[in-house]
DNA sequence: TCGTTCTACTTGAACGATTTAGTAGATCGA
DNA sequence: TCGATCTACTAAATCGTTCAAGTAGAACGA
């Protein structure tokens, strides 16, 4: 004899069939109210909970959730601002729809480790979902290889070959400001300061081959160059995760060389306030010294006074939740726009 | 004929038993390499995606999921760096343990919407999760009904009768210390900020009856009183939401009485950000002209130089998830300790 | 050569619900 | 009074797995 309470135990004791009682849950009004709390009644007698979640699942081809995939360590991403203004859009939309939120970290592709990948591709074969939001999951990544087979509904954060469905910023366009506006400024000799997966937290500078970077950050370099202009020079250099603290070992490279550069663009927010740490350590003055640029406009962005290109966190969080969730929503490819917000972190080039 | 493949069709296609696919993907070692290789490229061929997540939960009874449970919008819960501080260390233990993490929102007991609280409880019955973190949910609240009669293992952050696993802090003790530091300080005039669900976003001072304020936040208040001691008035207001914008109304409340307090203490450091705005606006001096204290010690509390309580956040993350997951971790009861930490918010006393 | 052990696979019964199709009886209009 | 329609419920199939038990055949020691 099984443990718990079934809906065969309840029907049973209750003397109607068993899909009554699933209906007594689920279809109220297809049952005369006398059967229905009589059913309710003797189920919380028998200290039923409820027909079963995975059982249901199963059945019903629904699970009541949709994942949310990041290649970062989800302590990581809850460090970020961004991905928490992100998460929290996306929540609000899942919280209307009475929808849960699963979030599920995937070992990036370019991973040291290798057996992590496999094991993070199986979490996402293995989670109970309706649906996906990639959120800045690589291409190549193995997990869109899974997700394409089960067949759930994606919306991604960028350009994935296979997938219809997005909600983005013009990465390129973006970037291309921020060097436009470095280029007037007169900066010739430009830092840039990327996060990536592939070289665990080593710093690298990155030669002519920019291949392994994440696809975005690719994008943000190829529009940086393209605002800068010809006649500029610029090393590139990742720190790792992203956090402040790679922000700042990053900056420390390149501020430490012999050719200083008199910017430096960092490719997100929280690298950004690492630059401005790193730079605080050797007392040279953000605007005056050294320029410094962010990527997403967080709250801590506007208090450090930091130039930053913004982006709309939680509405992005909303229209990914809204594409999955919501029928109505017919849009497959939106663009959000950016805006090139110019604070104190940026000034005239010294010399 | 069914749509997509399934075990049974990769198994027919392959030439093989039911039972061997299934081994191939779970227990490779129990088959030959030529047949495990010939059903992978088989089910690779017909576009099966791996064994069916809700079919494998169901029979195997476990979800490879945890879920959190909130009583605050999530939107909220994103909002609250503490909260999210905490996520942060459970999904660090759950990522380990290759578990993911199921966002639950749940409506309050006391909310306005009695519809609210059906439709969560149900979400919490329907969640595919194998144990559930309940962080501040009221003891009346009737999801803990359900998780209990669901027969799932419950790590909270508060007192609930029937539960066994808990991560606590001293709440009484913590205030205390604060009531103390303000007594010594000659603060006889306070008034005290708190959340509350129950009325929506609406101001109201809370009178002799505290029995319908949260529990925890009975127990911060009644701390309180006791650090205080004999012949101190206060005056209890709630300001809605935990966020910076109801801390900075119900500060308005209390500053603009004609008794008005020479301290504020919030039940939280997001509130007690709003009451320094208050202050601000109001042209008042935290420290000098009135005393603020918060609780959490959130990383903005020390930016705006805000006497709180310090909690280890992360690790009670941590804790909460290795007692759900870590099935060598023994501990039921953890009192993590708590600390007073003193800055220029507070001062003595005017007058 | 016989029995034992091992390996590699198969059989068949759960797991706990939802769903489609169907039935018995009441109601109703003509 | 007949057939149609409706209400309230039931029967049986099905969802796609996992798992305990079983089997056929090879390998092995004595």
């Amino acid at each position: 004899m099984g443990a718990g309470p079934s809906l065969k135990s309840v029907a049973r004791a209750a003397g109607v069939s068993v899909s009554s009682v699933s209906n007594a849950y689920n279809k109220p009004e297809q049952l005369s109210e006398t059967v229905r709390t009589r059913i309710l009644d003797v189920a919380r007698e028998q200290g039923y909970a409820g027909p079963d979640a995975a059982a249901r699942s199963l059945r019903s081809r629904r699970a009541g959730a949709i994942g949310m995939l990041f290649t970062e360590q989800l302590s990581y991403a809850f460090s970020d601002p961004y991905s928490v203004g992100l998460l929290a859009g996306l929540a609000e939309v899942a919280e209307q729809s009475r929808t849960g939120l699963l979030l599920i970290p995937v070992a990036p592709v370019d991973s040291t480790d290798p057996d992590a990948v496999d094991t993070s591709v199986q979490a996402v074969r293995q989670a109970v979902i309706d649906g996906i939001v990639a959120y800045c999951v690589d291409p190549e990544h193995p997990a869109h290889e899974v997700i394409r087979s089960r067949g759930l509904p994606v919306v991604a954060t960028n350009d994935v070959p296979g997938l219809t469905h997005y909600v983005l910023i013009d990465e390129v366009g973006s970037t291309r400001k921020v060097g436009q506006h470095l280029r007037k400024l007169g900066h010739r000799q430009v830092g840039v300061v990327l996060t990536s997966h592939s070289h665990g937290d080593e710093l690298s500078v990155i030669e002519a081959d920019e291949s392994h970077l994440l696809d975005f950050e690719q994008k943000r370099l190829r529009g940086f160059r393209e605002g800068l202009g010809s006649g500029a020079e610029i090393v590139a250099v990742t720190g790792g995760h992203n956090s402040i603290e790679s922000g700042r070992a990053a900056a420390g490279e390149l501020l430490d060389r012999v050719d200083r550069p008199t910017a430096i663009m960092a490719t997100s927010d929280v690298m950004a306030l690492g630059v401005l740490q790193a730079l605080d350590e050797r007392r040279l003055v953000p605007g005056k010294d050294v320029s410094v640029t962010g990527f997403d406009n967080i709250p801590e962005a506007a208090a450090a006074g930091l130039t930053t290109v913004s982006q709309p966190i939680a509405e992005r969080g909303r229209l990914m939740g809204r594409m999955l969730l919501d029928p109505d929503f017919a849009e497959t490819r939106v663009v959000l726009p950016t805006k090139l917000i110019v604070r104190a972190s940026t000034g005239p080039a010294r010399g």
